[in-house]
DNA sequence: CGGCTGCTTTGATGACAGTCAATATAGACG
DNA sequence: CGTCTATATTGACTGTCATCAAAGCAGCCG
């Protein structure tokens, strides 16, 4: 659960294709990875990133897939705690919003050399927290 | 086992965050995700996209990890059909090499709104092989 | 041909993940 | 305080996954 954007020693993730990955990093972008390695909480993930600001409810959420309603937090649960999802309680609702630094950071390691457009050494966010995502 | 890649019909993959994934869509995403979700399969990517043309020998790849070869074998085989490695038999040898396009695209699906420079509608590379890599 | 090396497949096993029903917690509202 | 709604947690079940030993397959080489 130390992602390295938490740490902030380090200068920026360099792409997977780079050089070969330390154990101890691999272990923590695949805890990441599997997370994603769901449909069902690909979706999730989407649905809420695409909300208007990057949130939305639970309530939003859950109508969207034909699964009982624990079913729908434990895979919200484990979005969160890949550090790809961060709640807030308002109220009766729990809001869920992504984390935008998390996904920057896992497409940055997924860019090939031949992606990352030239004069951009890193496609790392520098932690933006979620702005004018919209149009 | 259909990736958007081989179609070719879509013009290429929006973001996660710019609309809600289809169910198909997810499901095939989903797919390559889960096969990126553990420690050693992403170290195996890593290490033969570091490698000088993109590829590498299995024997090249195995004494890398403390496991037996057959499990080697089987988290190769996890890559190669999830889309994103491909093998190829050379006399004794079988050479892995990554997919850059597959790596790609999963790049752009993560990549934010914020993330993506400007005028640079997607980022998914033309299934360019691989050429200079290495500087 | 026969053995040798590199890699894959098969089969078995223990661990983990997705799902649901039942139960619990947290806040809103009378 | 009691109840109602929204979400989380627990427990149980089933299926899938990571791993290894053993066996199989494919080229080399003597």
């Amino acid at each position: 659960m130390s992602n390295q954007l938490s740490s902030g020693a380090e200068p920026c993730c360099p792409p997977l294709s780079r050089e070969p990955l330390t154990s101890d990093w691999a272990t923590d972008l695949a805890r990441m990875f599997k997370a994603l390695g769901d449909p069902v909480r690909l979706r999730m993930l989407s649905l809420i990133a695409s909300h208007r600001g990057g949130e939305s409810c639970v309530c939003d959420i859950s109508p969207a897939f034909d699964l009982s309603q624990p079913t729908i937090s434990h895979h919200l649960k484990v979005l969160r705690e890949a550090g790809l999802l961060d709640c807030e309680r308002r109220g009766t609702w729990v809001y869920y919003r992504v984390l935008p630094a998390a996904l920057e950071q896992l497409s940055a390691v997924l860019a090939t050399e031949a992606g990352v457009l030239p004069g951009s050494t890193c496609a790392c966010a520098p932690t933006e927290p979620l702005e004018e995502a919209v149009s």
